[in-house]
DNA sequence: CTTACCATGTAAGGCGTTACATGATTCA
DNA sequence: TGAATCATGTAACGCCTTACATGGTAAG
């Protein structure tokens, strides 16, 4: 029970709902968790193997017309872990916007140019919030077919009200900057 | 011109407003920035450090009666650097809750605990509201005094935007998981 | 007199990204 | 046949946090 790392965690967590392989983990975590949660390679298949050795996965081969492929399972240990890991309260929920830190200091930059990284932002916004509501879509079509669908629906609500807000701050602080336009 | 980190920027952007010790920098850490950026003693003293090694701040010892104390300013050419970095655009705007993370497998610790985890997420979060509140107050009372006001207000502006999201989203979230308490 | 705050810094170690290395298959 | 995708992994390196180490002053 020693100190996992958060990416333990969230592996567990992937796993908790299906076997999956390094690939598919990596997946995952660029589209469904990358809104508040990233990792790369060579962190999760570090973090597999070491959840194997502690007996918190199984790994076996899956290979399929000659491709390489190794799927994880989690165990009954693994989902007590997890289990606990849960049940903790939170650590840390962090931020950390480049675009406020520039714009915090935009005084040195000038106007335009706070204004021009507002519309970056904005943009991306846009266009991750358009992903979000497809996902909210889908979810509620098929919120009683799985109990997990709740779940990840509450974060994808989370989003879709953020991001909202977001972009009523762009607007608003576009024209808090350049009134005369 | 090298790849500086953005401890660097960070450090630079706050000595652009004024002469700084590395123990005020932590402080602006603690506090103002806290919202979009963290550092600890032990990334700010080595940077500050750097800084003054490439010529983008110049230190000078500011003892007060016997009180230690390392007076930090930005150069001409950390003025540029830091100008040059602004102009740049975002490379990463990123956002790490844990909340989310443990919301997103809350099927595995069940419908209570998750409220309980969206109840510790509300307080946090009504309890920083309540200063950026404070904050916009004074910043709006003091905005024609320092063009630089104008900007601190943007991200606090920000700040509230997305925490009245945050807590809207907590009353739903909690509908959502108990609809029959 | 003791707690809190002012003040500076280092060392060890953890964590994670980036880049590299490799190779098969599917699709256009 | 070439590009994209599937698939697994390692090594180097960077960055940062935590904990430690030290010492003065102000306030209660």
């Amino acid at each position: 029970m020693a100190t996992e790392k958060k990416i333990d965690y969230v592996i567990l967590g992937l796993l908790s709902h299906e076997d999956l392989t390094g690939y598919e983990i990596k997946k995952r975590m660029d589209t469904t968790l990358k809104y508040f949660w990233g990792a790369s390679y060579g962190s999760i298949y570090p973090a597999l193997g070491d959840l194997v050795e502690r007996g918190l996965a199984t790994k076996r081969d899956g290979a399929e017309n000659g491709r390489n492929k190794l799927i994880y399972s989690i165990t009954e240990e693994g989902r007590s872990c997890l289990k606990a890991w849960l049940a903790l309260p939170v650590e840390k929920d962090e931020l950390r916007y480049e675009t406020l830190l520039k714009l915090f200091f935009g005084k040195d930059g000038g106007e335009e140019q706070a204004i021009d990284h507002i519309n970056a932002f904005q943009e991306k916004v846009k266009m991750e919030m358009s992903c979000l509501l497809e996902a909210e879509k889908t979810l509620k079509s098929v919120l009683d077919m799985d109990e997990t669908h709740k779940y990840y629906l509450l974060t994808v609500e989370f989003g879709i009200k953020t991001y909202e807000a977001y972009l009523a701050w762009c607007k608003e602080a576009k024209e808090m900057l350049g009134p005369s336009k």
